[in-house]
DNA sequence: TGTCATTGAATGACGTGTCATATAGATTGA
DNA sequence: TCAATCTATATGACACGTCATTCAATGACA
């Protein structure tokens, strides 16, 4: 029994999902394109970037995005790999880490925020 | 230079992320425990079913999801493979295919219609 | 009609996310 | 102090999406 608020509902399901997933390849695709980095990898360094904190945080960052915690852990890789980011142990809990940019990293971020703040202007804000 | 526009923009942005991505979650749980069919396998299952007219529709479904050309043609693989769904041969173009919902496929349908509204308004009108 | 470009769909190689598990360090309580 | 348990992260198997390519059918035009 389809009613019309399960329509409307569905309706407002694929608008967010269509919008969601244009944005989301629009970013990436120009991420990849000039910075050579995905749009995970820049998010994750984005809130690396945002901590001038030094507490702990891989933890935290699982926190702060929907992505799994065995996924952050795999995107920090390819961020180490590329030399974007360090992971420091924890003194005071040896399980944990904490990630540093490195000035590479510092450097690409700074630039490439700015393509993301665009677009993201552009995609949403119209 | 983070404006507090670019604040507010990143803001918005992690918020559409994170609704997306639960309700997406949730959804995709729910049907895969109860229906065995994944979330994407649903929502073209979903969208043949509200196709009464019988176009040729691979194309066609590929206009109405965000999904890439060959994600589709891999779900429905997948959706034929479980029986709730077939391909037919367009007489007109014979490229072209269509899909028809088995009766398996349109019983399934229907009861993973009545959970899939239930979550999206559970997650979308709170 | 014959060639060339185009279109609808399928496929294989590959990257990345997820789940379950492993490992090492921390904490609790007897 | 020593188990038992819990917590932070890493890892391997696997599923799925993407890109590039392929194949067959169509259309266009000489």
């Amino acid at each position: 029994m389809a009613t019309t608020q399960d329509r409307q509902l569905v309706e407002q399901w694929r608008s967010i999902q269509n919008s969601y997933f244009r944005t989301a390849a629009a970013i990436d695709r120009a991420l990849e394109a000039k910075f050579d980095i995905g749009l995970n990898e820049f998010e994750i360094l984005d809130l690396v970037a945002e901590s001038v904190d030094s507490a702990c945080r891989m933890k935290a960052l699982g926190e702060r995005t929907p992505m799994t915690q065995s996924a952050v852990s795999k995107v920090v890789d390819r961020l180490e790999k590329a030399g974007l980011v360090s992971r420091v142990t924890c003194t005071d809990d040896r399980r944990s880490l904490y990630l540093e940019l490195t000035d590479a990293g510092r450097a690409l971020h700074s630039d490439a925020a700015v393509e993301h703040r665009a677009l993201l202007k552009e995609n949403l804000g119209e």
